[in-house]
DNA sequence: CGATTTCTTGAATGTAATCAACACTGGTGG
DNA sequence: CCACCAGTGTTGATTACATTCAAGAAATCG
């Protein structure tokens, strides 16, 4: 193990910061790293994006440049069918990852779209891959992190084929809530930035079924709806809907 | 570009075809590697493993100590809910590459089942992150696989949450062709290795439902069914009932 | 060969989709 | 500021697709 000076804890210490803020902490945050490591990771990292409501942030098709982490706002990722059918294939919150579906073709093969005015950090893939060489922890890290996109993806899979409508709405707000806390944002209050149509697109449910499910848990006092902002009133009951499989569901077990 | 002498040429056709015996050209023979990286990789090849019918390759909560690529035989990977219902999250053929998922976690999120008398290449993951560090190719392939598979499940999301019970199918017994195709054999033959329960587990539908679609395609002239022996009879027919859609369902858009 | 598992087929049921009408929301320009 | 309008959300009635329940046939295994 090296020893570590003052001045490498203090730029270690700005530089995680400066992470955090940038919302990149999934991807840098819990390495080792020196302090030229992270000069180098900081010098990839510089581009920024803004987009506004509807923009796309790339399309299916297009060339793999960067990945990005999202800053602040959200986004969806939707996969399409030439038919008009669609299927949101995820949801991207703040801290979160978006692009790594790209990696195997060095095209995306989703849309991304942003649900409201987006900040994100740009990652050119090439740099990223060059500097994973070169930072062994950052290797392990990029590799658990697309290990975690495949857990999570089966965990929507489990959802798709097995789960009722009641269920599905369930696992999904009860997830949204514990990726908010884990942003540090109340748990309970939930302001929805996508619409019934995108969740139900998410769900593999009509979003008639999805608007009726609101009023449903709202008249069986599970939650409190206005428009987009929904307060949990009642987890635990919400969490009963689920019977046993709350870890499974809700993306407990696999999250950390 | 190295010089490449004789006996390097020589060596690197030996272990290129001992790869794609042991059904691991997904993970090594696409790169360029010189002699004693192939050593390396070789090492960490050795392992064996040989599963009857129902034996299990690992199961939920297992610690990750390996990967594993099939080299005979097959298998499937299921998630299970704690009240019985369970989802197949893939089938695994020879030459593809499982337990990318506990990686996140280093535990197995799911249980990994032979279906058959089936044979596996172990590679310890340990080890193979280690030799990704010196061999950027086999970092980048590892990425690259991870992602594909990242593809693989986003294509299963919209079949789960779009798609009919005809259309699923459909997708399905194409998708299985292709695949026998890429290890040349025929296309239009299909041994099955898992039962009509599992075939619905995966395509989130009743067993019944699967055996009357079965059934209705025979009827229709799509196919010959025989047990577990299915001849394709119409392709053309059957990648209709697809629409424009085939290249997204059957995963040709993406799988290379 | 018998016994168990797997598969097929039929009939009835149910969950969610579809079709349809209306209400609410939020942004825009008059 | 209000009215308007398009987009979004709610609710009801009907329909349809796939599930469930049930029984029997076929295949597989010991």
């Amino acid at each position: 193990m090296p020893a570590s000076g003052k001045a490498e804890t203090v730029s270690l210490a700005k530089i995680k910061i400066a992470c955090k803020q940038c919302a990149l902490r999934e991807l840098c945050l819990p390495l080792g790293l020196d302090e030229s490591d992270m000069k180098e990771l900081d010098n990839m990292l510089k581009r920024r994006r803004t987009l506004k409501k509807r923009d796309y942030l790339y399309r299916i098709g297009d060339s793999l440049h960067a990945l990005y982490a999202v800053k602040a706002g959200s986004l969806k990722t939707v996969g399409l069918m030439e038919d008009g059918r669609v299927q949101v294939v995820g949801f991207h919150l703040p801290s979160e990852l978006l692009g790594l579906d790209a990696i195997s073709s060095d095209k995306y093969t989703c849309d991304a779209v942003a649900l409201e005015e987006t900040e994100l950090c740009e990652i050119p893939y090439q740099a990223l891959e060059e500097t994973a060489r070169e930072i062994p922890g950052l290797q392990r890290q990029l590799l658990r992190i697309m290990s975690r996109a495949i857990v999570q993806e089966e965990h929507q899979l489990m959802l798709l084929g097995k789960m009722t409508a009641e269920e599905r709405l369930a696992v999904y707000l009860l997830n949204l809530s514990k990726r908010q806390e884990r942003l540090d944002l109340p748990a309970d209050t939930i302001r929805l930035s996508m619409s019934r149509q995108d969740i139900a697109d998410y769900l593999g449910l009509a979003l008639e079924t999805v608007s009726r499910l609101f009023s449903r848990f709202q008249d069986d006092g599970l939650i409190s709806v206005s428009g987009r902002q929904i307060e949990l009133t009642d987890m635990l009951k919400m969490r009963q809907i689920l019977g046993q499989c709350e870890s499974i569901k809700t993306g407990k077990k696999c999250a950390e």
